[in-house]
DNA sequence: ACCTGAACACCGTTCAAGT
DNA sequence: ACCTGAACACCGTTCAAGT
């Protein structure tokens, strides 16, 4: 056979992806396969190859995808209110994502590329612009001057969330708590305890 | 060909499980075969489907004695020196283990089940007997008749850990705080406002 | 009763051949 | 330049056939 460009290489990508979200959501991580994805967009598998390096490669640009929907639907929940009102708020909106988007948001976690290749710059800069919105939910109990301090805090409370939601999700926890009930009352505690130790100028 | 009785099905259960444990440590989680397994017990790969449904009851079968050493590991760090202190280093102890067993680890949280199979019961005793590590640790905060409180903050505390390990251990946190130094903060503050909400009467 | 290996329906990846 | 599909080296799973 030969060219066709039905579509050109940008809208190839873009339909390869939704394609790919769509078999995701429908079938799960297992049966995200290269044939799949091609299938449903109408192309032959290897016509997948002139737009992705692998599979690996499509699943780090439908990664990228995931985070920055993740970002939309936090980006504009209010921070007003103190560091607890507000990290409880970024709390349920994660959580509802991770409720919606379960597949999505399983792939972006539990996907690892082969031990000799890294992530693309890009991926950790839509973490960091996640994680910044933690750091300023927090920023009311760090002066300036105590940045490292902030930005820890925002690590550790982004992992635990993540762990929260990672259990949840799983059903690996053996019991029937929900993620809303637990982050609610580790972000009430933690806040709590940063809290005091910031009064007595203890950080970290 | 034909019985060869070399072992009984006892011994087999073992030598695959064995071998599945040198496969995933050395290869990954991805070539976590059937057919690998088999080829390093030197039987042919049918000869599993005598011991096992199919891979995803070997995998779980796996993660049962993932979940048995990790108990071995933590049973007898001592939870003495209060809540602080106790979880520390139950935390350091766990964080060594993900470390020291990181595809085995990653394998018991991020191996599914098809949607309709569910893991056996002595899969959650295992988990349970994990986390009543935790409540020991956290006993002393919580006086007779607060017992589902300090469930709660078990859950709470094991979901934060697994996921500063979860996120250490797949490079996806996007900066290079170690699970120590994240964890210890977290129960620090955590402990701290837990302890200071209880003297005030107020739990979860 | 136990074990084998062919058979089947899938995979990811490559690449010569076509337009 | 782009796309196809055969080819290859793998999978998981089943099961008739052998001992």
């Amino acid at each position: 056979m030969g060219r066709r460009s039905d579509h050109s290489r940008e809208e190839l990508y873009g339909l390869a992806l939704d394609a790919a979200e769509r078999v995701l959501q429908a079938k799960g991580p297992k049966n995200l396969t290269v044939r799949k994805v091609a299938s449903e967009i109408g192309y032959s598998h290897g016509t997948l190859y002139n737009i992705f390096a692998d599979l690996d490669d499509l699943i780090v640009h439908l990664n990228g995808r995931t985070l920055d929907a993740l970002y939309q639907a936090l980006k504009d929940i209010p921070v007003d209110g103190g560091p607890e009102a507000a990290l409880t708020r970024l709390s349920k909106g994660y959580i509802a994502f991770t409720r919606r988007h379960r597949n999505r948001w399983s792939l972006l976690f539990e996907h690892h590329l082969p031990h000799d290749r890294k992530l693309p710059e890009w991926h950790y800069e839509k973490v960091l612009r996640l994680l910044a919105l933690v750091e300023v939910a927090l920023s009311p109990l760090f002066p300036p001057g105590k940045e490292k301090e902030r930005v820890h805090s925002a690590r550790a409370l982004w992992s635990a969330l993540h762990g929260i939601c990672s259990l949840e999700g799983s059903r690996k926890l053996a019991t029937h708590e929900t993620a809303e009930a637990l982050s609610e009352s580790l972000v009430a505690f933690y806040v709590g305890g940063l809290t005091d130790a910031v009064r007595k100028g203890r950080y970290v």
